[in-house]
This record gives C-alpha cells, sequence and structure tokens, in this order.
DNA sequence: CTGAAAGCGCTTACAG
DNA sequence: CTGAAAGCGCTTACAG
C-alpha cells in the first residue's frame, strides 16, 4: 500500500532534525553517530541505530556535499549506447568505478550535446569525467579544456589523437596487423577490406596495421588490397557486409582473404558468400574485428580480434582516478592497448 | 595543458561569489540573470552571458537542491548488466530519461545490495527508482516499502508479481503461446523444452503459454513436451543449447521442434543439431526468445519472440513519472507488456 | 549529552 | 542595480 498509513511522529522524515525529534535526541547528538564521532554512549548510539534501520532516513547527500564532503561521482559521457561494445566498455566502467567507491552519472553525448552534459557534470561537481566513443574533435576538446579549467580530471576512451587529453586507446593497428600475418602464414596474398579505408587515419588506426603487416613482408599494399566499399551505403552492419560479399563475388581475380571492420560486416560476409556456393574457409577466409559472443554462434566460427576492453577500462579508471586530489598532469597521459588476435575457423590456407 | 595557467581573477570559478566578483556584480544580480528573472538591462544580461560562456561557471547543483530546486535524477537499479536485453532496456530507459529531462543514476544490484543501493538513491534524493531485471523476493519488496514510505516514486521492469510493486512485465506466456501455435499450424506435436520448465511459476510466465496452447488444441502438456535440462548444467548460453541438442539427437522418438528459452540457447542447439548432421527446418524446428540482432546472422535465421523493449520502457517511464508530485496511487499499479512473434527461416513444416 | 552558532553555495524577498 | 539577511540540511567547534 504505497501511501504511507502509520503516522507516528512526522509523515516524512526529511532532515537530521525530523529524524532527531523523532529519536528524541539533539541534531547534534545523531550527527555524531552518524559520523561515527567518539564519546557516545553505546546505548545512544544504538537508539540511533535502530530508528535508522526503521525508518530508512539517509542524510541528505547535497547538504553533505556543501559541507566538503566528496560527491564521489563520476560522469561519463558515451558517444552512443546502441553498439555492444560501447555497451559493455559502459557495464565494465561502472563496475569498477563502483567497486572504488564511486557512482556514475551516464549520459549519451551526441554532437553538440557535449556543452550540455558536461556543464551538467560539473554542476553536480563530479570528480572526474570519462568519455567513451569518438566525439567531433573540436567539441571534445572544448569540454576538456573546460574541465582542465575547472581542475576536474578526465579521460578518453578510444577517441585517440585529442591534443591535451588524457587518453586510453585501443591500437587497431597492432590487431590488424596480427589478423594479416596470420593470413599471410596461411598463403594468403589478396585481401579484401570490408568496411576498412586503405589511407591510414592514425598510427593506431587499422589501415597503418595492414599496410605494416604487408610491407613487413615486401609486399605492396596498393596491389594487394582490394576495397569495393563505395558501392554500398556504408551502415558497419551485417547486411553491408552482406551487400559487399555479393559484389565481391562477382569480381574476377577475387581476393582469397577479407577483413572486417568488426564482426557484424565479417558475418554478414560470411554468410552472403555461403549464400553464393562458396565454403569458408575452404573457399575464402573471413576475419572479424571485437570478438563479440556471436563470433562463437556462427558456422564456421570466426577469426576476430579482443578488444581487451577489461585492460581498456581498468586503464581508464586508473588514469582517472591517479588524478584525484593531485594536481592535473602537466602534460597528456596516452595509453595504448594492444588487442589480441582470437583464432576460429573462417580462417585457413589459400588453396592453389 | 592540464594546469591553467592564465590566472585572471580567481584561480577557479566555485561559486556565484566567485563568479559575481570576476563580472563585477552582486551575487544577486548573477544570479537573477541565471535565473531570467525581469528587470535587467540587457546589457548586465549580456555581460553575464558572455563570462558564463567563458568560464564555464556552473552554479553547484547540491545547493540549488537545498534550496528546493527538483533533482530531476532518477536512480536505475540493474539485476545485471551482462544479459544484452537487460543492457537495451538499460540504454533505452537513458534516453527516454533525458528525453524528458531527468539524469540516470545506474547501480548494479546485486543480491544484499539492494538497501545500500537505494539509500544511495534516496541520499541523493533522486526522484524516484527503477528496477530491471529480477531479484529477491524479499530484499526488493523491503526496498520498496522503503521507497514508499518516503513517497518516492518506483517502477519495477521484468520482475513480476511483487506485493505493492508497480510492475511493468512481458507476458512471456503470451509469447510462448504464440510461437506454440505457430509451430503447431506446422504440424508439430512433440516440443523438446530447451531451458523453460514444466511448472508455471505465473500466469505471465512461458511455462503457463506453452501448456495454454497445447491445451487450447486439446493436447496434453505432459505428452507433448520433453526436457533435458537436467543432462546439463544450466547456464542459459549457447553451450547449454548445443549440449542439450546434443542429448536430444541421441533421444528415440524425438521432439521434431524445440523451445529455446532464449536467442543463445536455440542458436547453441540449432548448431547442435546441424553437427549432428540434422538440417533444421528440414528434420526439425527451432524457435528462440528476444529477438536480439544475432538472430538474422545465423543460417537460418531464427524464428523468436520480440521482447518489445521500446513499449516496455516506454511504460516504465510513463508510470514512474505519472507519480511525480501526485500523491502515490493506493494500489499497485501492473501493467504487462505482449511480446510478438518473429518468423525466421529456422521453423518449418514437421515432416512424416 | 544538549543547545546555540557559524558556514558550505545558493535564492529570494526587502530596503536602499 | 547593490547589499544585507534569512534559510535550505548538514557538520563542527564551543559553551553549558
Amino acid at each position: 500500500m504505497p501511501p504511507p498509513r502509520k503516522s507516528e511522529a512526522p509523515a516524512f522524515i526529511r532532515s537530521t532534525a525530523d529524524f532527531a525529534r523523532h529519536v528524541g535526541l539533539a541534531r547534534t547528538t545523531v550527527s555524531r553517530v552518524l559520523n561515527g564521532q567518539p564519546g557516545l554512549k553505546q546505548k545512544t548510539i544504538d537508539r540511533v541505530q535502530k530508528a535508522l534501520a526503521e525508518t530508512g532516513f539517509t542524510p541528505n547527500a547535497h547538504a553533505l556535499h556543501l559541507k566538503g564532503k566528496r560527491t564521489s561521482m563520476i560522469g561519463i559521457c558515451v558517444e552512443d549506447l546502441a553498439t555492444p561494445p560501447a555497451l559493455r566498455k559502459l557495464a565494465m566502467l561502472q563496475r569498477v568505478l563502483r567497486a572504488r567507491g564511486f557512482s556514475s552519472l551516464i549520459e549519451v553525448c551526441t554532437p553538440g550535446a557535449g556543452r550540455d552534459v558536461v556543464r551538467h557534470f560539473q554542476s553536480l561537481r563530479v570528480e572526474g569525467v570519462v568519455f567513451i566513443g569518438h566525439f567531433l574533435r573540436e567539441e571534445i576538446e572544448a569540454r576538456i579544456a573546460e574541465l582542465n579549467a575547472h581542475g576536474t580530471p578526465h579521460v578518453v576512451v578510444d577517441h585517440f589523437g585529442l591534443r591535451n587529453a588524457h587518453t586510453v586507446a585501443l591500437d587497431r593497428a597492432a590487431g590488424m596487423a596480427a589478423v594479416v600475418e596470420h593470413l599471410l602464414d596461411l598463403g594468403h596474398r589478396r585481401f579484401g577490406l570490408l568496411g576498412i579505408g586503405k589511407g591510414p587515419v592514425s598510427r593506431i588506426d587499422r589501415p597503418t596495421g595492414v599496410q605494416a603487416a604487408l610491407r613487413g613482408r615486401r609486399l605492396d599494399p596498393a596491389t594487394c588490397t582490394v576495397t569495393l566499399d563505395h558501392l554500398h551505403e556504408r551502415k558497419n552492419d551485417f547486411d553491408f557486409g552482406r551487400r559487399l560479399a555479393a559484389s565481391f563475388v562477382a569480381l574476377p581475380d577475387r581476393p582469397t582473404a577479407f577483413l572486417g571492420l568488426n564482426d557484424e560486416i565479417a558475418i554478414g560476409a560470411q554468410r552472403g558468400f555461403q549464400e553464393a556456393g562458396l565454403r569458408v574457409p575452404r573457399d575464402l577466409s573471413v576475419t572479424g574485428f571485437n570478438n563479440q559472443d556471436i563470433c562463437q554462434m556462427t558456422s564456421p566460427t570466426l577469426t576476430t580480434v579482443d578488444q581487451g576492453i577489461e585492460a581498456t577500462v581498468e586503464a581508464a579508471a586508473e588514469l582517472l582516478l591517479a588524478q584525484l586530489g593531485k594536481p592535473l598532469p602537466a602534460r597528456p597521459v596516452v595509453r595504448t592497448i594492444v588487442p589480441r588476435l582470437v583464432l576460429g575457423e573462417s580462417t585457413g590456407p589459400v588453396r592453389g
């Protein structure tokens, strides 16, 4: 029965004043018990604790914070709550922060909304802000400058190359290099790129890794790689991969190995090839990226790359919390996480 | 460069007092601009706005709340941040609440932690609490009683049958009934249950729906359904489904249709059957539950049930926010969401 | 143990 | 427009 019937003392206990009245003690005394201060009779302590348990009264955190108590809140600004890896990072970060006594205030940060989100966090006097994902460069750099100006720690997860930002980012280049080397070892020499651009964006982006691995074997990336991304509307999903596969099927001198930007595209491509009567990995190899659960559920299972989300999130939390209390570090800290190749059944030796 | 160099006025502007000093106005005047009160010269307003934009100063929300301003915070208590549907609900709820001007405070609520989580929410004076998932009955009922005692609105998503709880729950029985009827129409008469118990737990639980559909065709659930769950450690995942399939393969008089508790189990089972040389849906049919993205990525695609997460979350938000300001409703409101059958390629006519 | 007081950062009347 | 004051709910000295 939602409406509280039993009206003992005040119907609602809202403050220590109400509560002290309810227990029959002075506000000061209640406050002392609440804060575990010495010099109180056990009997008094018990009386307060009992009433506390009965009424479920909790001191107003906002008043506490005004008096100088830490807020123990961290603002988390995510690009997007739709992609599985982002969601996993968020969930894991919440867990890690919780374990260290912080609560998480989570907001989605669409382009243009960054200002409001960060100001909202600031107004709540969060102790730090985490950005997860990829943002508009100028917008997020402005937000970070603001945070710095207020002495609020921050860390950016994923978005690499931001000026003055403490960053934890996945070395996707290393991941792709591992994939390409694995395929080179299997004899592959022509690679279809599914959603992966040819021009490198930064030293840790996928194309950089592909090219580095090829050049390491004295192969020319320009002739060894093929992309048909331009033929389809880019969606980075299952259907995009499937359509790409269909286009590749018709291509003369088709590559023997296909590198997906992510698992969805790779699985779509695998499906597309199978529908065209090709067998994976007998006729061609396919690889994904992210090591989502689905990789184990397809036939064949997918060779992919594990992001090491746990390491990423741990590093981010550590980097953020290390800044607490101390003066902010003079120059940005950038940490790179090296992902791990996960072998599945979708890659095999090239057949003459 | 993180450490702020330019020291114009105070190094850090922390309060309206600091800020007013910085702009060269009285605190009162600044406060008026901040709150859009009338009777101010445009020039003054502009001056304050400009300084506001430059410094990024935000009034302390905790002080505002002390003065009576609404916190606009909602506490969300999730059972678990690991299962995809729970994560999707959470993400969608955050979005819906955000759109209505509320920020979300998210905590995972493991058994025994409910008390601390809810008290934490209360101490921050959240305007409402949402529970997502399944909890220990006594624990969550105690928490809800506490919330009621404080006049804090709540809503429970998923956990059906709690005393005095406002609830939005999926009618899984209706979903399963739709699945079974679809299979009955295809001629199936023997059903393998994968992770679905035989005894109904409540009127909206899966077994209830299975039995209702069978009885509707004058069939006896006891003889029409088979479960082998007891043979394997229950994990509700891909491998559990796969192992169940292996056990069913060896069974004489094997069912022709298999109902998975969720998509993972169903996909695992499908894979298990295929590995044993059986073809889906030629030799047998398989169905899942939840309509996760993976259902479209398997071969064959999976017949499943869509939870209608959007409707659930909308209903939950509406139910919660309807309580704001008003006195709490005298008796609990329970809303049921009817899920939708999603046909895939994994179900087909039974073959003599 | 109690009680009165100051102060955290804000807003809101109320005089100037 | 300014300035002084009260009060939101708390804690923390400081006298009794």
